[in-house]
DNA sequence: CGGGTCAGTTCGTCAAGTGAACTCAGCACG
DNA sequence: CGTGCTGAGTTCACTTGACGAACTGACCCG
């Protein structure tokens, strides 16, 4: 069942890359995000290969990230449209963050593609580490990963 | 110049993904992140090929996220190892996002595998979407994509 | 019944990942 | 000074996956 190379004992990294690591996954999401629903739009959207988009579809639907719901426009036949489960729509910040370091580095021009901004308040939003106790982080220097042995206590 | 079939044009996911996401880029940055810095550590945590290996640092150097610098060991030879410059730590968000996500989904046993906290305080850290009026968002549902058109104004 | 569209499959080709063997450099040992 | 060891990297044969175009099948329209 190891469907992927990734060591997914180590880390949960691996795991979700096993998940939707492989190429077009994330962009099928991407797209989900921003209202895609159904098969052909997918396929214009990312000119990506038929066969692929079939297999990164089902492969969604199957992780329970998407949904295949029944579709039903007026005049036409009933078709059905791939919608983000909460389990896909829980990988939104992993879009946004991925989003954020492209418009940083990629599109220093200002020439970012797409804003992300506060239904409510309009203002640009963006991603933030805070910890439990309230405080926010201003950087990964901040952060301290502790390593956890599978089946061990939690080491202090 | 295309090294990558997605469409730049479209989002910063697709030009960061055609930077970072082939197999096992992000993980050795996940590796990175965790104070891995030579070529064998690389390969004996990632388990990856020798040369895939090579290809993914000599690229991710290319790219300005790692950095190869000379090391010296106590009684060994000079050896180089890889480094993240601000580029690379600027994924960390993307690591922390792809960790959160498999920590919920893949490892709802409580068997997380590595827990990130404040080194600060030692509360546990996780990603928060804030815009930049000071709201604290509730998910992707309050987020308002705004799509912009390259070389065109600020569609309100 | 024929034409058109959406969704998906099949297929030949080509790029990429995989794993093992090989090369090369420098230190340790004798 | 030669031999062996280890870290870093290359080469190569094999397998997997991506690619793009053509093909199938369902369904609506006329």
């Amino acid at each position: 069942m190891s469907e992927a190379p990734w060591d997914r004992s180590r880390c949960s990294v691996a795991g979700t890359l096993a998940v939707v690591g492989e190429k077009w996954s994330l962009l099928v999401l991407r797209e989900a995000f921003l209202g895609v629903r159904r098969f052909a739009e997918f396929q214009r959207v990312l000119g990506a290969p038929r066969a692929v988009l079939t297999d990164r579809l089902t492969r969604l639907v199957d992780e329970g990230i998407l949904r295949r719901v029944p579709y039903q426009a007026e005049g036409e036949r009933q078709r059905h449209e791939y919608r983000l489960t909460q389990k896909g729509i829980d990988l939104h910040p992993t879009l946004v963050a991925l989003m954020a370091w492209g418009d940083k580095y990629l599109a220093e021009d200002g020439d970012v593609p797409v804003e992300l901004r506060h239904r409510d308040c309009g203002e640009p939003v963006h991603l933030s580490l805070v910890c439990d106790a309230g405080h926010e982080l201003s950087g990964a220097r901040d952060v301290l990963p502790v390593p956890r042995v599978p089946g061990g206590g939690t080491d202090g």
